[in-house]
DNA sequence: CCATTTGGTTACCCACAGGTAACTGGTTTC
DNA sequence: GAAACCAGTTACCTGTGGGTAACCAAATGG
């Protein structure tokens, strides 16, 4: 007799499929940070940013900026100066992120003495 | 004259900090998951465990839940009967993080049809 | 008696995330 | 006139996250 999955309430399904969801926005090492940054900080140019985000590298940057683009998180406006200068923000979608990128933080600060860091 | 990481606000700073504390402790693809499962369903075996999260190998399930009891998240009970059940659940330091768990997955399902699913 | 279950471990392997470094081309600063 | 700045792009390379599959030993189910 094959051992099926255990059912469960409707409701939890529908909550780990809410948490699924979000984190497949979410994925990677940078993009939280990346989003947590413009929430906190507020618009902000490519350098800037990345002058921010300890430790990232310009390809990095790039690379993830474009998948929140793409994800309607953030938007990206160029400004024809010479020499040109991008400037990122949260879209209002990216923005109603706040209250987990909130928790997560108010979160970590609570327990900083009791997580371990791995650095 | 180099350019300087522009100066931010304290607490913003604070807020950055916790975010990536809490993120040092849920990297990776299935910890959170792993997580909501134990958080909506409670104490499970380790086959239940896999059998709830859908596509996880045992190798990942058992390194994923390896590094969730060294960070004190979970713990592990071994029962001696024969053949040994173990069942994993959260500690208070886990449950703690339900808020977290509790946010993501309402913004998911608030979300849903403006998220670019990728699968 | 054969298959399946439990809670993993081990070996093998690969894709890709992500790091480093160099380069662009016009512009301002020292 | 040398150097730094901006907003990236490209080439190269490495680590590792994570997948597949086989295996264990005792016990239960059909």
């Amino acid at each position: 007799m094959k051992k099926e999955k255990i059912e469960i309430a409707v409701h939890c399904n529908e909550h780990i499929r809410g948490v699924k969801d979000t984190m497949s926005l979410l994925d990677g090492k940078w993009k939280t940070l990346i989003i947590s940054h413009l929430f906190y900080i507020g618009k902000m140019r490519f350098m800037d940013l990345k002058r921010q985000v300890e430790g990232i590298a310009s390809k990095t940057l790039s690379k993830e900026l474009k998948d929140l683009e793409m994800n309607r998180l953030i938007i990206r406006t160029q400004n024809n100066t010479m020499p040109v200068s991008v400037e990122y923000e949260l879209t209002e979608f990216g923005r109603s992120l706040h209250k987990i990128i909130d928790t997560m933080g108010e979160w970590g600060i609570q327990y900083r003495e009791q997580i371990i860091i791995k650095s």
